[in-house]
DNA sequence: AGTATATTTCAATAAATATTGAAAGTTTGA
DNA sequence: TCAAACTTTCAATATTTATTGAAATATACT
């Protein structure tokens, strides 16, 4: 395979396995592109490798910023603007988990506590099982919250390293 | 709150939570509805519950059971088809995280060892990042792969256990 | 075999999401 | 202060994804 349908490959690849995950599949395109793209690259550079229009690339490189995938770049003498994924991939992941931990789980741990407070007859079935389903997906809940907490502080060896000690 | 408001809102918020992760909202909604519920229900019954329609209720119960997360029950004596949802939590995820692997992962898996071995020249900055971004999101992948493996044999108490023990 | 009951399929339709592109806004330097 | 270079916005549009509902199929009982 040649270096250029392998980053083909990659950036496709990469944007459906965002598309399954619930990230927009050109965003994770767009930062595919800017991974293995060893210099920063302009909005138009992008456009141009992923044919989309400058709208989408403005907006989608915005995101990746929030998302603190990609930061812009500013060089002196010229008016246009670069931008550049971090690359270091542990790194990435800890972030993706940092926003999805605090965009999506912490509002939902938030309201199973809420729901587990709801009172009721401990003899009707429906009231039990609500309630002892609620209560065990909020246990799962806080243990994986608790385990993401400590993937975010924690170096990727370390992390891994210490599972697999135990787990072998 | 009263049971019914806590019921629906579970359902919502089940439903919400699955499609910002990929999984149609509707799939996640009937899997909420038949965690909660204490009998086994009809086709008839989901349709009413969540107001969907009879061909959506019969795919989307097809899909749960692909996924492995309900099944199906007949009673002596009746024509119609009952559904039921496993209820243990920690199967549940141990059966998503299986079925995602199998789906998701896996084939990314397999990609990025293909373009792991696409040769280049080592001075080529294209060629060099590309490598350096493949193989570490391959170590990464195969490090989150060997987790799940772990995780689809393990028990609850002793997983989590054994991960806060060392991260304490 | 006939019929009532239940399930499945899938083309048509609707809803949700993503993308475009042109106009408006901003910045910089002459 | 002007205008070229560049960025941002967002209503219109396109695409993707999910849902409907009625016809086709299957099942079980008499």
């Amino acid at each position: 395979m040649e270096l250029a349908e392998a980053k083909q490959r990659f950036i496709e690849a990469w944007g459906k396995l965002g598309s399954e995950w619930g990230i927009n599949r050109t965003m994770a395109q767009v930062h595919a592109l800017l991974l293995i793209s060893p210099e920063a690259l302009t909005t138009e550079q992008v456009m141009e490798q992923l044919q989309i229009s400058r709208g989408n690339a403005n907006m989608t490189l915005r995101d990746l910023i929030n998302w603190g995938l990609i930061e812009k770049q500013h060089r002196s003498g010229e008016r246009k603007e670069y931008f550049f994924a971090e690359k270091d991939v542990w790194t990435i992941a800890r972030q993706v988990a940092k926003e999805r931990k605090r965009r999506e789980l912490e509002p939902v741990l938030k309201l199973l506590t809420q729901l587990q407070e709801v009172e009721g007859d401990a003899q009707d079935p429906d009231y039990s099982t609500f309630k002892k389903s609620v209560t065990d997906i909020n246990k799962l809940a806080g243990n994986v919250d608790k385990t993401l907490e400590t993937m975010l502080k924690a170096e990727e060896n370390w992390f891994f390293g210490s599972i697999f000690k135990l787990f072998k």
